[in-house]
RNA sequence: GCAGGGGUGGCGAAGCGGUCAAACGCGUAAGGCUUAGGACCUUAUGACUCAGGUCUUCGUGGGUUCGAAUCCCACCCCCUGCACCA
């Protein structure tokens, strides 16, 4: 038994690629190229299985094109922009409980988590290092003499201040101003991964309608403007504190107490004091569009959490308001009056308020039904005559309609409000800050969004689904705030107080990834937009230059476009997105981007288990445990972009195997059979395989890959075996083309088995990948393997049913007669089904009648009597070994020998 | 709300108009092996049968077709993303 130990495999193969220099890019003009890119990540963790997924799939495609004779270009940077670094550090500062756990898991030392804590860049190299480690261990072809940091590379930031100047003037860039959730303690924009609580939280605009009531107006926040006027009253609650709140426009507001901390970011105040909100009660003030008098009432849902805790009164279209206001009714208020319903939804979607809101009041009920009364009022309501102003309007329109004339009528306003709680890591809550001077690239040009569905057009996409999405996402997209106030960063050229933040900055690096170490060896008075005009744009020379700019020219041109890039599917609606505008921006067409492969999320079972268990596979141990190809299996846990869920138990599977086909290199050799059938479908199946795993890698269809290169072709190989098959030229060329087609998810037990079969070159120096398309599948003896072995099922299912001591096998193959009749009826049946007719036709045969007896078996395959018959006759020895009885095979006239479907006899 | 994806056996997951009771893997059961456990091997795993047979299933309800898990329509349910944030 050849032991299939893998770390010296591993050590062997990892080092001879190594030595080879295969995996650096170097220009060859005799080759096609093909430039590979996944997206740069960030260094701020250790990588998992979860990461290596995605990376292993973009090696398998670059040891694929290899084989098939393409120079390939496998770059990979890391990306420092932003806040991760920085907010990683800054967890370590604070001796975060999960933060430090991980890292004494991984038995950092006390002096680096130190500096961590002080140096976020010390932080990004570290890891970076360590991911790149990991990386090597599981065998990712990774060119690193292109390697570089954004925005940390500082050649790399000159080269986005001149695409951002660029942009500018292309007219895609501008300024505006932008509503962000902010931290009134740090006095900065706080993102999602900053937050202890309402990650996914975004600035909502609530509409503040004016009611005046003298000199003071009381603003109600709403979502609804467009139900005015149905209003009724408006609800304060007594039970809060309230201020009278000066702004500098001149306008005095009563609102909440927790309101005027939150207005301060988006209306400059004069004055704030105090105010009794009792003394107002039950006062009255005006409708503003129907002029209908509105009472002021006291109600204790009103929350000053929310909004200005001024509530509009609605009844027939808030079940909050209804249940209050019928409240009201019961006690004989005097302020009572019948509510209009001014909003109709016809057919199931209508929803009746005053039955619903009735029985159940409780807070979680209503708030249930406010939600779906305000869906299907928005989706299918339609003002009635009730309301004047709107009548005849759909919802979204009488809302805009609304929204203008209150504008015209000097009562309106608007308010954003968090969509739901939002805390910042430093524990204050979250409020919205309308960032007046923000930069944004102008995505939603009309321009650039069609060029842009040119290039997604022309694009090869894997899975092709993703195309959709992706038109989708870029139609759909708007301006996107390019810059930042904190973190890591390119200055904006223009407006050194803004950074350029990290979805803006890594649009078009993969073009940088030509020219990263050349430009390393420039002396610097060169670097500047000239250069990158007349590297990449192709601009006139604006100096005389020194030669390695040439050759950095060269570079890029030969290299680019993007041919493939690989990631996740979380990032189509954003980066790749930008990636794809980005480059049809500032490129020309022959240089945009060609392809695109997505995955979907890796979920591993086993091992979130065992690291409950203090049991950490991180890659290197993972590798340890069971080696790099074993490791890359985990490629093959999805064909398309579907989640997968990996189960680590896989890997016994595939250790058994290449145990198998390790044994198999050693033993052929010895092997002196004759070839037979069995060798012809051997070399059949094969070919039928290797289609189709060229095919599955083509449409990065890993799953089937595997399937088919490793678990089929070694089934395939057993069965041959088995079938006393033992032709030493057969097998060795089975060997050879299953170490070929699974080379590029097993690279180094790959190379191994080629070794030994005597092979001295490296599977990925030359054009190796077998050629399948001039030999033709023999599909009729394919077809009569197929017959054999359903004959062996039946055999067995006989045993079992009849209980017998077995004795001897008969099996009786149809004679040639019954093999025309057999193939006439297939071949009729292919022009159609109608089977009253072909049993006309065809005569009272007793075989046609079987045949056709029933529609759901009908026989499509034609079939050869001497294939038949001497397939079976061959596989004497086979079956006679497997029952362990003596089995004659001969020809039968009986009724129940059918072509395909031989008569057995057993006693 | 907008956009995208999906509902198949105990589970994961193939299939995407015709040998489909449904690949492959896991789990489960029985047997072999073993001092025992693990690993490994064999068999079974929708129901009813017992000379290779029959019936019922692929979210729900309709439709197209000789034939549908697969195509069309409607409905129900689930997941993901929605931007200044990686």
């Amino acid at each position: 038994m050849a032991k299939y130990i893998h770390d010296k495999l591993d050590e062997k193969w990892r080092k001879a690629y190594e030595k080879s220099g295969i995996y650096n890019g170097k220009i060859d003009t005799s080759k096609k190229k093909a430039f590979l890119t996944v997206p740069v990540m960030y260094p701020d963790g250790y990588l998992h299985l979860g990461h290596l997924y995605t990376w292993t799939r973009a090696d398998i495609y670059a040891r694929f094109m290899r084989m098939k004779g393409y120079n390939v270009l496998w770059p990979q940077g890391f990306h420092f922009t932003g806040g991760p670094l920085v907010g990683f550090s800054l967890r370590i500062k604070n001796r975060e409980e999960a933060v430090m756990k991980i890292l004494k898991m991984y038995k950092v030392s006390q002096e680096d988590i130190d500096r961590f804590a002080e140096d976020p860049l010390y932080l990004g190299n570290y890891f970076a290092k360590s991911i790149r480690g990991d990386f090597d261990a599981a065998g990712m072809s990774i060119d690193w003499s292109k390697n570089f940091s954004l925005s940390y590379t500082k050649n790399y930031s000159k080269f986005v201040e001149w695409q951002f100047r660029r942009l500018r003037e292309l007219g895609l860039i501008a300024q505006g101003k932008h509503p962000v959730i902010w931290c009134p303690r740090e006095d900065t924009s706080l993102g999602d991964h900053d937050r202890l609580e309402g990650e996914g939280e975004s600035p909502v605009e609530f509409t503040i309608i004016k009611f005046r009531l003298g000199d003071l107006i009381l603003p109600a926040a709403t979502l609804r403007p467009e139900t005015l006027e149905g209003a009724t009253n408006l609800w304060v609650n007594s039970k809060i504190p309230y201020k009278k709140v000066t702004f500098n426009d001149g306008e005095t507001w009563i609102v909440s107490d927790k309101f005027v901390d939150k207005s301060k970011y988006q209306k400059k105040i004069n004055k704030v004091e105090d105010f009794d909100i009792k003394s107002i009660i039950s006062k009255t003030v005006e409708n503003p569009v129907n002029h209908e008098a509105m009472p002021i009432l006291d109600a204790d849902f009103v929350d000053d959490n929310l909004n200005t805790a001024i509530v509009m009164s609605v009844p027939m279209h808030a079940p909050f308001d209804f249940v209050y206001w019928n409240r009201l009714k019961k006690s004989g208020s005097k302020f009572y009056r019948e509510a209009k319903k001014i909003i109709d939804v016809s057919g199931k979607d209508s929803i009746d308020i005053e039955n619903a809101a009735s029985s159940k009041t409780s807070a979680e009920h209503l708030e249930r039904l406010t939600k779906k009364v305000y869906q299907s009022e928005y989706n299918s309501g339609v003002f009635n005559s009730n309301s004047k102003l709107l009548s005849g309007l759909s919802v979204k329109e009488g809302r805009q309609r609304m929204i203008s004339e209150l504008k015209e009528i000097g009562a309106y306003d608007v308010f954003y409000e968090t969509s739901g709680r939002v805390v910042c890591r430093c524990g204050a809550v979250g409020v919205v800050n309308i960032v007046e001077d923000q930069w944004f690239i102008r995505y939603s040009d009309e321009d650039l969004k069609r060029k842009s569905l040119e290039a997604v057009e022309h694009m090869n996409i894997y899975p092709d689904e993703i195309r959709l999405q992706l038109v989708n996402a870029i139609m759909n997209m708007e301006d996107k705030a390019a810059t930042r106030t904190g973190g890591l960063g390119t200055s904006l050229p223009w407006d050194k107080k803004w950074l350029i933040e990290p979805l803006s900055d890594s649009t078009i690096y993969m073009a940088y990834y030509t020219i990263a170490d050349l430009i390393e060896k420039l002396d610097e008075k060169y670097i500047d937009d000239d250069l990158f005009n007349y590297l990449f744009l192709n601009a006139k020379p604006k100096s005389k230059y020194p030669e390695i700019v040439n050759e950095m020219k060269r570079s890029f041109e030969y290299w680019y476009p993007v041919d493939m890039r690989v990631t996740a599917k979380e990032l189509i609606p954003n980066h790749i997105a930008f990636f794809i505008m980005n480059h049809v921006a500032m490129f020309d067409k022959n240089l945009w981007p060609r392809g695109l492969s997505i995955n979907g999320w890796l979920v591993i079972d086993k091992l979130k288990m065992s690291k409950s268990k203090g049991n950490v596979k991180g890659i290197t141990q993972t590798v340890e445990t069971f080696g790099a190809d074993a490791t890359r299996l985990i490629a093959s846990a999805s064909n398309g972009m579907d989640d997968a869920e990996w189960n680590i138990d896989n890997v016994k599977g595939f250790v058994d195997r290449i145990e198998f086909l390790l044994d198999l290199v050693e033993a052929y050799n010895d092997m002196s059979g004759e070839d037979k059938l069995v060798d012809k479908y051997l070399h059949s199946r094969l070919m039928g395989l290797l289609k189709q795993v060229e095919y599955d890698y083509e449409h990065f269809r890993y799953r089937s890959a595997v399937f088919n290169a490793f678990f089929q072709s070694t089934d395939l190989l057993r069965f041959y075996l088995d079938f006393r098959g033992s032709s030493r030229s057969s097998l060795k060329s089975a060997l050879e083309i299953i170490s070929k087609m699974i080379h590029p998810i097993f690279p180094f037990v790959s190379e191994e088995i080629n070794e030994k079969l005597g092979n001295k070159e490296l599977l990925e120096s030359y054009k190796s990948w077998p050629e399948s398309a001039h030999t033709e599948q023999d599909i009729t003896l394919e077809r009569e393997f197929e017959v054999l072995n359903r004959t062996v099922d039946d055999i067995k299912n006989l045993i079992k049913i009849l209980k017998l001591q077995l004795k001897s096998i008969k099996i009786g193959v149809a004679d040639r007669a019954k093999f025309e009749v057999y193939n006439k009826v297939v071949g009729r049946l292919k022009e159609d089904r109608d089977l009253s007719k072909i049993y006309k036709e065809m005569g009272r045969d007793e075989l046609v009648k079987k045949l056709i007896k029933n529609p759901n078996k009908l026989p499509d395959e034609l079939r050869d009597y001497e294939t038949e018959l001497n397939v079976l006759k061959e596989a004497e020895g086979y079956i006679s070994k497997l029952f362990k009885v003596k089995v004659q095979v001969s020809e039968s006239s009986d009724d129940k020998a059918i072509p395909g479907k031989p008569k057995i006899e057993v006693e």
